[in-house]
DNA sequence: TCTGGGGTCCTAGGACCC
DNA sequence: TCTGGGGTCCTAGGACCC
């Protein structure tokens, strides 16, 4: 049996912690450069503000609703996320954080308790210590565990508890539930299923399992399964690496020149060299892309990628960034609007894997003793903007002074920074 | 003016091996 | 008339998730 403890409206959720009139209040929360809802209150979602939707599109109706607009606080959010989860961690032997706001509870054994009573204690906990309002659904599998937490979510009179276990209860939320509604089921595959009178959960549960199979692959079979009470998904209770890391941002405005990408792209190489070496893990891939809007007319569209490899795996910041330099410059084309740039890492291993004997390439010394050293200056570095703020010490072309996203509507980061609070008292 | 930023898994098909 | 029968590895692309 799994519970999936799923917090409400998030982003929106963390900003009425400290700002307590938003409540009540349309409010929504906006991606990176201030461009599209990532997370709506549910006034903003009865206004008509759609999910993933533009903002630009909606100045009329956000200014008509007097709706609160805040630019993604992700520092925020990031620990805020872990005070819920930390939460939730008391009420059960395991737990998979699986994502941002959401995260399963191992209730195997759990049959013998009030879980009606327990999931209502989980909620006013979590409330209680971070003030975060939460949706607790329950079933014999994850995905109906998701199925259960999407009725508590949707339906209020259940108080934001849903339970779904007996043979009854699952086939009246079963029946209920739309197939694009079912987790692992995307927009392709549901117009599949609909062109298949295949509607509902109900309906797809039954189906037989070799056109599943041939149509929706092993994933597909493993929903099936899964929603007739069959569980084959584990609770995953060790993270595993990341295979790929990627670090991209959308400009606050169009960049032109040659120095300015540059700097935008010493800037995502470092952030992805910091979050391996978080990882534990090397890379000896490096893809750098640049691409001018997709929105613009056609011969304006313009985008390059280029990967280069490195004969031994590395997290170093300075290598990365002049590796990723290099493959900026193949594919910077003069004359076009750049509006968004990315560095991403693969081939990844893990830093207790035995290196290789390195190649006298990129005119870094290889010796060990200066590998060594390379990698005590990261630690250093890693210290003193662990205690002084991200950025506070980087490579000289890590400067993200010329294509900085737009970020105008931003909360103060309340829970890790002391300078923020000191503002929002002045 | 203006449209996010991350990830995962699976399959098919090609190159290559003996 | 007829043209083997296994494998592995890698990559691109498509589906999904938040």
């Amino acid at each position: 049996m799994y519970a999936l403890v799923d917090c409400n409206n998030f982003y929106v959720s963390c900003e009425r912690v400290f700002n307590p009139a938003l409540r009540d209040r349309p409010v929504v929360v906006l991606s990176n450069n201030d461009g599209c809802f990532i997370a709506r209150s549910e006034e903003a979602k009865a206004i008509g503000l759609n999910m993933g939707a533009p903002a630009f599109k909606s100045r009329e109706l956000l200014r008509e609703h007097h709706v609160a607009v805040y630019s993604a606080n992700f520092a925020l959010y990031g620990d805020m996320s872990a005070r819920v989860m930390k939460t939730l961690d008391d009420f059960a032997p395991d737990i998979e954080i699986y994502s941002i706001d959401e995260c399963f509870l191992d209730f195997s054994g759990f049959g013998r308790f009030d879980l009606e009573k327990y999931a209502h204690e989980i909620r006013r906990k979590v409330r209680r210590n971070t003030g975060i309002p939460v949706s607790v659904g329950i079933g014999a599998t994850k995905t109906l565990a998701k199925a259960a937490n999407r009725m508590a979510k949707k339906n209020p009179a259940l108080g934001g508890v849903s339970i779904i276990l007996s043979q009854p209860q699952v086939h009246a939320a079963l029946e209920a539930m739309a197939v694009e509604h079912i987790w692992g089921i995307g927009r392709q595959y549901a117009a599949l299923l609909h062109n298949h009178y295949i509607h509902t959960a109900l309906d797809f549960a039954s189906a037989p399992v070799p056109w599943v199979q041939k149509n929706l692959h092993i994933t597909g079979v493993r929903v099936q399964e899964e929603l007739n009470g069959q569980s084959c998904l584990p609770l995953e209770l060790v993270r595993s690496p990341k295979q790929t890391i990627c670090t991209s941002r959308s400009f606050g405005r169009a960049v032109t020149s040659r120095e300015e990408l540059q700097h935008a792209v010493a800037h995502f190489a470092s952030r992805c060299a910091f979050k391996l070496r978080t990882e534990g893990s090397r890379a000896s891939l490096i893809t750098v892309f640049a691409s001018a809007s997709s929105y613009a007319d056609r011969e304006q569209r313009y985008r390059g990628t280029q990967s280069v490899s490195i004969p031994e795996a590395s997290s170093d910041t300075m290598l990365l960034v002049k590796v990723a330099e290099r493959a900026l410059e193949s594919i910077y084309r003069e004359g076009y609007q750049y509006k968004k740039a990315g560095v991403m890492v693969s081939a990844i291993g893990s830093n207790c894997e035995p290196e290789q004997l390195s190649l006298l390439l990129f005119d870094t010394d290889p010796s060990p003793a200066k590998q060594e050293r390379a990698g005590q200056l990261m630690q250093a570095v890693d210290a003193l903007n662990a205690r002084y703020g991200t950025g506070t010490l980087r490579v000289a072309s890590d400067n993200v002074s010329g294509w900085k996203s737009r970020q105008e509507r931003l909360s103060p980061r309340y829970t890790t920074r002391w300078s923020d609070i000191l503002e929002v008292k002045a």
